[in-house]
Order: C-alpha cells, then structure tokens, then sequence
DNA sequence: AATATATAAAGAAAAATATCTTTATATAAA
DNA sequence: TTTATATAAAGATATTTTTCTTTATATATT
C-alpha cells in the first residue's frame, strides 16, 4: 500500500507523519499569531498540542526554519515557512468532480483555500445540479471537464463521486491533464503510475474509534 | 504460539496501522466474495492491493484466522472474522452532531453502515434543518441530545459541526454519555480523558498531495 | 561583563513497523 | 502412496520513526 510515498526527490525523505503534523502545527501556529505573539518554543508548542517537544523541533527542521535558544521560533516565518515548505502559499488550482453532499461539504468549507486549494470549478453529471453555485464555485456538467482543465492547465483534482462512479471520473481526469488526484472515495484506483494520488478514507478511523471503543467496553 | 487474541483485549498491542488497513482488507474482500471465490491467499490479495503479502499475513494473523498452506483463507470466514475484531458486525448506535453538508454526506452514505454504524439521529440548531431528513436520519433539535442519549444509551457520537461550535459540541456530547467521538472537524478538541478521540482530518491528507504534487513539478 | 538558564540542534538510543528468511504443512500431481 | 510445491506461520533482520540525551548558544539576570 505505498502510494504517493514512492515520490522520490533529491532532498532527504521526509516521513509522510512529520508532513501530516505540519498543517496542525499551521493551524495551532495561526491562533497565536492571532493572539499577537512574536515567538513561540517547541515546549510551549508541546504543552498546547499535548506532543513531544523534541518531536516538534525535529519536524519543524525539515522545513529549514531556525529558532533560537530561549526564545523559540518566529511566529509569522515560522508559519510562512511551513506554508511555503507545504505549497500552501502557491495557489493550487483544482476541479472537484462529482458535486454530491460531500462534494458539497468540500465546496463550502474555506479552509481549503488556507491550504492553498483554489476549486475553480465543479463536475457532475446530474442535471439538476448543473449551473447551481457552493461556496461560489459552479457545477458544471462532467462533459466539459476534458476541455476546460486542459484549457485552463488544471493539474489537481478532487474526487468526490459515488463510488461506483470513482474509477470512470479519474480515468476521465487523467485524460483531462490532471496529475494529483485528492481521492475522497473509498474506491482502490487504478490509474497509471505518474499520476499522484492520495487516498482520504474516513473509514480506516472508523475502524480505530471502533476498535478503541469497544475494547473499552471488555 | 499467541492465540486468541480477539477476545483478549489486553492481550497484545495491536498498530494502528494494521487496523487502518483492515476496513480496505475487508472492502477488497468482499468483491471476492461476490465473484464467488470460497478462497483467497495472502500473495493474491498482495498482488491486487499492490502490498507486500506478509505484511497481510501478519495483518489477518492478528485477528486469530487461520489459513492453510496452499489454499489460503475461506473468504467468508475471513470478512467475519475480521468485522468481529473491528466491532463492524455489532450495531454500534450513533448520533451525529452538525447537519451540515459535511453530516448530511455522512448521514447520506450508507457504507458506513457495513462498518456497523447506526446514526439513529442527527443534532443541529439551525431551525431550518430541524425534521428534515436525510439518508432516513432525523435532525432533531439540539437541545434534545442530552435527554435523548441518555435514554437511548448512545455511546458514539460523530461531530460534523462548524469549527467554531465544536468544541461547545463535543462538551455538550461527552455531558450527554457519550463516550467516542468521531471528531470529522480539523478543531483539536480538549476533553476529559476517558473520552476516546478519532480525529479524522482531511486536511492532513492534502499536505501529502501537495507536497508531493509541488515536488514533482519542481 | 559574567553567569545562569532555557531552548534549539544534533546525535544516540529505543521503540515501532515493515520486510525478508526459514520452517512446517496442506494440497496437488505423479 | 509418494513427492513436489505453494503458502501460512514463525522468526530474524532491516528500516523507519519516535523518544531520550547531550551539546551549543542566545538571552535574561546579576
């Protein structure tokens, strides 16, 4: 099950568990940039996000970011440089294929845009959805995706199907000149090999929430 | 020679990352048994999920299934045993809170229910939602949790509320008896510690793509 | 200015996880 | 029945990731 993970670039390989702690520390990082606050320690970092502070530190290298010893890190580079580090200050233009609810959900929620994901435009083929606006983004029907991505050089999108519909919408896509696909369905792909995908299962923490509970219920 | 590790709980860590990758097992599964093969072996499943097959049998091994040299695992014993050790084949009741698209999407696929979730109820406080339905679920008020948990016994709960509610959510939720959360929103929530956790935050996920996307444009 | 100290950085150790190797065995083939 | 072989199971090794330890240094304190 090795996906996207094969990528490999020049730089020292960084483990795919220090890059899904980045957009946390992102987040936590804004709130106290928010607050107003110049600097902040990987222990204070530790004690508010409840991780190890050495383990802070270690990721936050990978960036190339510097701090400094009793002091800590500089808020607003310390953000931007991660931003930066992540692509989430390059505008990522992307279509989302497939404008049911959790497509839906996908459209209205504005956080993406703090990712750097800028959705241009959504597909579908269900008429009645054509034409209508979420988070002001238009559906569009499926058939105009082909022209318009490679049109407009869209390079990611998200797939957000049912799923007996995911594997023609991604063929689809990579017609289309889409190379990084954002898979929200549970469907296993099958898509030629230079095409980055990555997998958004919900249900893998099913399985640990479920399998935590009900331990504890023993 | 460890056996019967299903029903012991204190038994042996088992890694969240074989977990995770049980519900795809399963999934990949149960196309097997609809082809109507009685059999599979580790080095088939490897070779059409693209992973390495002792890593699946050390995976399935955790469940206590046994398989025969030669042959492999009964397929149908296979998907029951590993539903039994995740807790999928046990109605496990849910309520979720935030009808939202993001609830609405969960409230609306019904996959989870193989994963054994059964939302009896959706919560939310926008008057305009209160008795629509969807996916055959209620939005009730959200005001009636409390009473309503507590008669019916919920112990699971799915939080799909905006971020700026989450937190007051999930108190209001651990206050009603609940004791699991699925925490669908990117807020880190701070709760008492008996409460179990599963943050599922999509947006750990885009910060692969697009590094890896980023990466391989460079 | 000198000293103490908190913290980043680097390195080492430990723990967790994945992969490889060997062994045992059930089935198929001869 | 006997032998060959594919595969599960167990064990060993390698790799990855996290945690612990040490060192260096910038700042605060005196």
């Amino acid at each position: 099950m090795k996906n996207s993970e094969s990528q490999n670039n020049k730089a020292q390989r960084v483990s795919p568990q220090t890059i899904k702690r980045l957009p946390a520390y992102l987040m936590y990082l804004q709130k106290v940039a928010q607050k107003g606050d110049l600097s902040i320690s990987a222990p204070r970092m530790g004690a508010d996000l409840e991780a190890d502070p050495t383990q802070i530190v270690k990721d936050l290298s990978v960036t190339g970011i510097k701090g400094k010893p009793r002091v800590g890190y500089n808020v607003t580079e310390l953000i931007h440089t991660i931003e930066n580090y992540l692509g989430f200050n390059k505008n990522n233009e992307a279509f989302l294929i497939g404008a049911g609810k959790l497509g839906q959900a996908i459209l209205s929620y504005h956080e993406l845009q703090g990712f750097g994901i800028r959705i241009l435009a959504a597909f579908d083929i269900d008429e009645s959805k054509i034409n209508q606006s979420y988070g002001n983004v238009k559906i569009l029907h499926f058939k105009k995706l082909g022209e318009l991505a490679n049109r407009l050089g869209i390079s990611i999108g998200i797939l957000t199907t049912p799923s007996d519909k995911a594997q023609e919408a991604a063929e689809a896509m990579v017609k289309s000149g889409i190379k990084a696909i954002w898979n929200m369905t549970s469907v296993r792909l099958e898509l030629p090999k230079h095409v980055i995908v990555q997998n958004t299962s919900m249900y893998a923490d099913v399985a640990i929430l479920l399998k935590d509970y009900n331990d504890s219920e023993a």
